[in-house]
DNA sequence: GGCTGTATGATATAACATATCAACCCCAAT
DNA sequence: ATTGGGGTTGATATGTTATATCATACAGCC
């Protein structure tokens, strides 16, 4: 795992890297990174907590990017499918990918109190999830893995 | 695991004893198990698959046991609250509990194709989720851990 | 009776998501 | 150069899920 997890960083290189992270991947395999796909993938680098389709149509209706739910949900479909971004099922809401490179079996740990949201790689083959559907003889096309609860700071009250 | 997973059964008896030993745990901790709350759970346990709170209202509209919103969200609430039912996050559905007995760390195994879902037990100790939070120092309080896929049926073409 | 806690009833609205159809733009093949 | 197709966008409407709020009913208890 390799989590910069909950700890302080320099947030601009978050957005930096992942804007031109993205940048670089759509142009490798002709994916086009249109304004809107790319101005909502900076509003989702640009906190570290999952936000919802509304909220980002919000942002773009303020600079004028669009202002029907349909930019802001084509956008996030267009992040998603590529995997520059994620959707959390527990909230209704979407992050961006900060593992945009490795193959991708995220964990994600929610705090209920800042709402900020960490993504984890965990080996998928090592799990319970995997465990039970070989027992069952079920076929895995897509996990979820979402833990919700208290990050360091919160959970010491810091 | 105990799920008697995705393979024929008498049906008859999950609801049966779905109901009885309902009926017999809330006696025991003092829970009122009201009409419609019953109903509801006796609805889930009906079939095996998520359902979502306004097809539930309907039934119990078409009843008389209550037409608006909150009449549902109550029910699954307490039913939830109580382990008699489970939330699935994927689908924004709900699924009667099939290990009441048990502790609870539920692993769903969700069929894209004829969406029957199972619940399977899964030491959460054990698991990628537990792993990474330990790791982050993130104290989890709940965990998601849904698989979507195609049962063994589905998947073999059946 | 009056108090309290729990459960219901009723109305409205918030929040999340998709269907549909027309218009547009780019670019490649004829 | 033009035609045609794929992908994208704009615009409108609607469908689906969930909660807020305020009022009422009812049981147990002092």
């Amino acid at each position: 795992m390799t989590s910069q997890a909950f700890e302080a960083h320099d947030h601009r290189s978050c957005i930096a890297e992942g804007v031109a992270s993205a940048v670089q991947i759509c142009a490798e395999r002709n994916l086009q990174l249109t304004k809107a796909r790319q101005r909502v993938l900076e509003i989702l680098l640009s906190e570290h907590r999952a936000m919802g389709a509304y909220e980002i149509l919000e942002v773009l209706r303020a600079e004028g990017l669009g202002s029907q739910p349909p930019v802001a949900y084509r956008a996030l479909e267009f992040l998603t499918k590529h995997g520059f971004a994620h959707r959390i099922e527990r909230l209704n809401a979407f992050i961006a990918c900060t593992h945009v490179d490795n193959a991708h079996a995220p964990v994600f740990l929610i705090c209920r109190a800042c709402e900020r949201v960490v993504e984890a790689e965990a080996d998928p083959a090592q799990g319970e999830i995997d465990r039970a559907a070989r027992q069952a003889g079920f076929v895995v096309e897509r996990a979820v893995r979402e833990a919700e609860g208290l990050c360091p700071a919160c959970a010491s009250g810091a």
